[in-house]
DNA sequence: TGTACATCAGTGAACGCGCGTTCACTGATGTAC
DNA sequence: TGTACATCAGTGAACGCGCGTTCACTGATGTAC
């Protein structure tokens, strides 16, 4: 039964890939290896010749959603530099679109609460994401100052992440798409 | 056995707080009902006699917890009301004291995401508390017409619920304290 | 290049453990007369 | 007001269940000669 190196890299990817789906929209605790690797089309106890434990995935998970949601983001903003861009990334983070697929979205918004109590390495994995977000917006902050850019985009981001977190705790339709309307207005206008 | 219908309302009352700062340190899912009764100086088995379900608990503790942040708020910001005030309950939310005592702190941000993913009773509670807290913030704001205000506290709330849990996320000391710093200056300059 | 052997990806079953929930039992409290 | 009985808060043990992790096994892949 044995898989070739190529098989057996693409398997672990796919594991990866679903967990970070998995845990972005059902929580960490709450997803078990059992599912992850039957939604991976595999028997579970298969699991520990990829990782030495969940915490392990987990941390892998949380750096792919990472990666992912940044490479959509730059996406959104696309040609546009500046301003415009800052504005295409808020529009596209504070949607109604982001909100309704958190396994596709921000992993700090996903499981924000869960991760601060998460082990070192995926909270360092985390951290970096934040940073790494950060650093999306700063780059297309009006700030002349970059310290002042920089301030600006840990400012936005928090309140990103605050609102689609908050959008999904409200089960209102209405009240759910003012928090991200008022947030996003505010973010557009700063 | 039988106790007393003041004692039976006083364990009740003492479940509830012993759960609502449980929940808020540790999480939801990762908390059992076990130690929740322990720590409440009881064995498990007498959990039934007070609640139908962990579900149940977990709503009256969302409820609690957010009561008693308000309350704190509202004593923060003291007699100081207007712009004044609002600074103070920015200030006393988004710290380092708040950061690192989840316990006592705000259930928002203590389980936000988890929150999110919660029952139809808690994740009501959740979203009247954060209307309170909207509404502890809007009286306060300098905006003059009423909507205004109230988007205002919208924005600002989400603000310092997104960097509460981030800044609770990032270990490295210094960055941790810089979200804070950075969230605290941007809505003391709103 | 071909053969012989070692490796190891994946299977399927099992492990101990802690979870939420249930239950028989106890005896003090509450209620009805 | 006092007595007799029903109620029920709390105990402690047990329930089934799903969890993360381990393991013996299989057989194709990789490696050494």
């Amino acid at each position: 039964m044995r898989k070739s190196k190529a098989e057996t890299a693409d398997t672990r990817r796919r594991i990866v890939e679903v967990a970070a789906r998995e845990f972005r929209a059902n929580g960490i605790q709450t997803t078990g290896l059992a599912d992850l690797m039957s939604a991976a089309g595999l028997s579970h106890g298969g699991f520990y010749r990829h990782f030495e434990s969940k915490d392990q995935l987990v941390a892998e998970a949380c750096e792919a959603g990472l990666a992912a949601i940044i490479a959509k983001l730059e996406a959104a903003a696309g040609e546009s530099a500046g301003k415009e861009g800052f504005d295409a990334i808020v529009d596209a983070y504070v949607s109604a679109s982001h909100r309704d697929a958190p396994a596709d979205g921000c992993p700090l918004a996903g499981m924000g609460s869960e991760l601060a109590r998460a082990d070192d390495a995926t909270r360092e994995a985390a951290a970096k994401g934040f940073d790494d977000l950060v650093g999306v917006l700063a780059k297309r902050s009006s700030r002349r100052r970059k310290e002042a850019a920089h301030a600006e985009a840990v400012f936005a981001l928090s309140a990103m992440i605050g609102a689609v977190t908050m959008a999904r705790v409200v089960q209102d339709p209405d009240a759910s798409a003012n928090i991200l309307r008022d947030v996003r207005h505010h973010l557009n206008a700063m």
